[in-house]
DNA sequence: TCAAAAGTGTTTGGATTACACCCATGG
DNA sequence: CCATGGGTGTAATCCAAACACTTTTGA
């Protein structure tokens, strides 16, 4: 390996985008940094690639280390290379987007002890270096996506009602949504499974519950059928 | 700066997919390798990030460098990072988008006596590193932009028939599309300025001639006008 | 019996598709 | 006068949007 290439380099990270929705809200993970710089303020998971692991590896490995969190696919979102985003000199970040069940994962400390909690997206507190810029990416991202993507599959506990999918999409798009209409195009699609089960406890008529159903999923998506909503 | 990160790093790559419409065919700019590895091969234009520039800079003067090449836009496109796709070592390299008016850049040999030219994006030479894998990527990004962007504007030479801005989109999109339909649709959006000129040496009936109207265009990208075909 | 949310169809207008012939020009 | 592509309209269908009341349940 005679031409091996011999001047200054960037440095090399990925930062995690972790989207989940709970009752209220859609949520956004964050990591309080327990090192300089922005020591104390919060930011996405996420940290320096090693020489012998894929971007992508380097995402998950970041993500279980800081958060605990194992999803099931890692979306990329944008490489963002400004020179001065890093105080430590210059560095490169990959950024990547993931949506998980938040119910899977309630706050917790993790394992470093640095603390990890869910932020309402239009209401996080200060981010850490250019964090800021790619939680307005990844919201861009979310948004597109959603339109020809049924997201719900990632974000929404395994049985659900469609009122609880309407909202996502609500939250997501920034809009309501007629909910005959709703209903009638997303049955439509035939890619949910209608439950023999209903919510529990709710003071008033309990909804029907529903499930995704996978198989369709892939198959649809290999014809290239379109899920816009 | 006491915090500096003191690890090995990847090296970093710009790589830019450079897409052009002739007569026939839409195509893609190659430059022949000059050095190792992959010498005599084809490729991307590219080249390392030096460290006091953006990504974005990086591919401009690379483009610049190696092509001749000063596009209003580049789009960045994905960032590719697999352990082993570069043999000189771990080199992570973000690949740009760009489209440009291909009579405005006929071939030419490169200042540093490398060959560029242009070939057909559906039969190109072996290419070098996993460039291919760009390619591709960059052919399905240029079939989901057609969708909802009028990119046209760039590809086409400043005035053109609406024969040739629909062979543009029947390439891209790769099935034929109707005549009458596509005028229809494509004027009802109000983005050409019809001219009172006509193709000229053509032996037949001579097509009328159109212009992008870019203040338009940038009055209703902003109000969120959807542009799909 | 009240409050709260679940569930359900129809109508209308706009958009998309399919489709075929005459026109202008140069050779 | 012929070959080549330029240019044009209408009808049928599909899809999206608007819209309001009845049902179920628990408190």
């Amino acid at each position: 390996m005679s031409y091996t290439y011999e001047y200054p380099r960037p440095a090399v990270t990925v930062d995690c985008v972790v989207f989940g929705l709970d009752e209220e809200d859609l949520k956004v993970l964050l990591i309080q940094r327990g090192a300089e710089p922005f020591l104390g303020k919060w930011a996405f998971p996420g940290g320096f690639v090693q020489m012998d692991e894929s971007l992508e590896d380097a995402a998950r490995r970041e993500l279980e280390e800081e958060a605990g969190i194992r999803p099931s696919h890692l979306e990329q979102l944008y490489t963002f290379g400004t020179v001065g985003r890093d105080p430590r000199g210059r560095v490169i970040t990959v950024a990547y987007f993931v949506l998980v069940k938040l119910s899977d994962y309630r706050p917790r400390a993790a394992s470093d002890a640095r603390e990890a909690a869910w932020f309402s997206v239009w209401d996080t507190p200060k981010l850490a270096f250019d964090h800021a810029e790619i939680l307005s990416t990844a919201l861009q991202r979310l948004k597109g996506k959603v339109r020809y993507q049924p997201i719900g599959f990632e974000l929404l506990p395994p049985k659900f009602t469609l009122t609880q999918l309407q909202r996502l999409y609500e939250v997501v798009l920034e809009r309501t949504l007629d909910k005959r209409n709703f209903r009638k195009k997303i049955l439509a699609m035939d890619l949910l499974e209608e439950l023999d089960e209903v919510e529990q406890d709710v003071s008033h008529r309990a909804a029907r519950l529903y499930r995704f159903d996978h198989r369709k999923y892939k198959q649809l998506e290999k014809a290239g059928f379109n899920f816009e909503l």
